[in-house]
DNA sequence: TGATCTTTATAAAATCTTTATATAAAAAAC
DNA sequence: GTTTTTTATATAAAGATTTTATAAAGATCA
């Protein structure tokens, strides 16, 4: 995971916290924590994070009025743990927006499935990139490539290419590792191919094509697509 | 819930089968059943549910081998239900694209409530769905297509692939997904009829069909609908 | 029967591949 | 160090191929 996602914990028990932090930490994700209803309002509202894990027992105010309050304008996931596994309380909250509902004591592995599960669709499409080098923009999602706010069509092999630059930045790409990875591994010695296309989109994407800046040349070894000024 | 959600029960234990057809007919789905594997996924593919309820433990698979199958191409809701409680089974499930696992016996009450919190996401969008683009309106819920305020007439076909293209405004949509979605999976190389059909509704909804302006082709990727000028 | 979907045929457009040639960079020779 | 030779790169443009658009005929379904 490139972006970590942020979980807000909001809970009242000191351990159940402490466990909850150190295994979601230990698993790459960032975790922000809440020792009560105010606190944890609030903290989702400052900053809203990419789910929010929700014990129904707290002190200060009924977990399900909580849950009401975020769901008026919190929309990503919403995990519920609670000692309660009544039935009435699993509907309750499902039906008021949560996602998931856990009985405490849980199994931490079926805890983290299940929280993979819930950010698998808000993940996947949102952080998504789009990657920005200086008056290019190019949106990985919506498959778009646009040079000063202003539109660039680009074929399906020149896109590739671009992408595969983009994707990697700074670091120079073999002739080789280029011809496997946009036309397949049977073109690997079809050198001629890459400074057809490498000249098509310097054309389209640089401003002076006869001294370009973001497709550099390294003769010999292949090209390295630059952001850096000048 | 005005079109009701259409719900594929895979599940060879006929009392079980019988038990959720009733409780789940009588709360307003549509269900379809399957009584083994194969004809699961054959049904699956023929007729794509709003969600699927899949028994891991089937006679003629193994369910989780049913599950990776599944999620090749169906993205709606599959939710799990299983004898097995150990949690290895659970992750396996969570992490093979599952969005809910279910042990038997469960509460019937809770496997309700836990398939609308599964539905909610994907069906609220079409609930508030009226998208208007340029002078296009497109009314999700009552099936019409406006253009200049005037009705078009569109076959059933032309509309699933128009508001296909409607709900991902501004993305390229592949020739590949779009087949799946609109026809079924097994029709992914069926490229002409993309062709005939977009060439079809450019007639219709297009000023000019020789110019188009709301469905670009992106030539050997696919189709994008966009709605920004020019 | 009439509407719709599927298939076939063909023209047009877009893209990819190849060729030719000019230019630039690196290596070798002096 | 300078010049020559060799090798690598850049680019336009022609040719080949693939992809797309569209009409229209045939099949299917209600």
């Amino acid at each position: 995971m490139i972006n970590p996602a942020e979980i807000l914990i909001i809970d009242d028990e000191v351990q159940m916290r402490k466990l909850l932090e150190i295994t979601l930490q230990s698993n790459g994700y960032t975790v922000t924590l809440a020792t009560n209803a105010k606190e944890g309002l609030i903290m989702a509202a400052n900053h809203p994070p990419d789910m929010i894990i929700l014990d129904l027992g707290l002190p200060d105010e009924d977990g399900h009025s909580v849950l009401q309050k975020l769901r008026e304008w919190y929309t990503n996931p919403i995990l519920i743990l609670s000692v309660q596994s009544n039935e009435e309380d699993i509907i309750k909250a499902l039906d008021s927006g949560a996602n998931d509902y856990l009985t405490k004591p849980f199994r931490t592995g079926e805890l983290l499935a299940r929280i993979r599960s819930a950010l698998r669709d808000n993940f996947t499409e949102e952080k998504n990139a789009i990657l920005n080098y200086k008056d290019l923009h190019i949106d990985l999602a919506l498959r778009l490539v646009k040079k000063n706010n202003e539109l660039i069509k680009l074929t399906a092999t020149e896109y590739t290419l671009l992408a595969l630059f983009a994707k990697n930045e700074g670091k120079v790409l073999t002739h080789h590792y280029l011809l496997r990875e946009v036309w397949g591994p049977g073109f690997m010695n079809q050198s001629q191919y890459l400074r057809v296309f490498v000249a098509q989109l310097r054309k389209k994407i640089e401003n002076d094509p006869n001294r370009p800046t973001l497709i550099i040349t390294e003769s010999g070894v292949g090209y390295r697509f630059v952001a850096g000024d000048e």
